[in-house]
DNA sequence: CGCTCATATGCCGATATCGGCATGCGTCAA
DNA sequence: TTGACGCATGCCGATATCGGCATATGAGCG
């Protein structure tokens, strides 16, 4: 085996600092490729070639502009990622966040399967 | 460089599939090592190394039992990926998922810096 | 057409990752 | 102490990843 498959997963693609920054940005609109190159101080193939994987995962999309190539959110995806770790949300909630996960273990002493 | 520093990183911890499961099943409270490997379907040493990741980014903690050790779940790392993708929730949302990203890109023709 | 700008792609090197296997280490019981 | 059990670690092979560089592709312009 070996690295199993992560790409192609949205989870794997905010896995990346840069990645996430480039959404971050695009969040106030589209924007062409050497845009977000500067503003975020990678070379222009470098930002190409993330905003691919982030295409490849349905989180941008991109649109023809003349001589540019505008990228765009579709932050849709960000929903299945939002919604997992809040499953998790009772679990740093105050109530939750010490004694209620003691209480918690104790009642699973029925731990054998 | 090379694939740059993203161990030691909860967004990186999570983009597993495998340990997204584990969180999962240390929902409803710590379990041991082999329970975990034989619910999940892997090896022991196997889950043991992801254990190894999902503790090195403060997402479990684990405890000596006996000849066990179990691990139980500190979800409060994920706190960070719940408000980072909430970041995104109004793109998602019916209002904006379309009109609303038009009208917004529009205000953005002033795209040159 | 030939040139230039904007972007994508290909190739490379360095490294990180995952799974499998063998083995080391600690704990408990006889 | 010896042995069995539970778990961690080390090593390996296959592969994926990221960054850098050079280059291909495509659009607009003169």
């Amino acid at each position: 085996m070996a690295r199993a498959a992560t790409t192609s997963d949205v989870f794997n693609a905010i896995a990346e600092p840069q990645r996430r920054e480039i959404l971050v940005l695009l969040r106030t609109g589209e924007r062409p490729v050497t845009e977000l190159a500067r503003k975020l101080g990678m070379t222009q193939p470098g930002a190409s070639k993330h905003l691919r994987v982030l295409r490849e995962v349905g989180l941008v999309r991109d649109r023809r502009a003349g001589k540019q190539r505008l990228y765009g959110l579709d932050a849709r995806g960000l929903r299945s990622v939002h919604e997992w770790s809040g499953g998790f949300e009772r679990f740093w909630s105050d109530r939750f966040d010490r004694l209620g996960r003691y209480v918690e273990d104790l009642n699973h002493e029925r731990r054998g399967e």
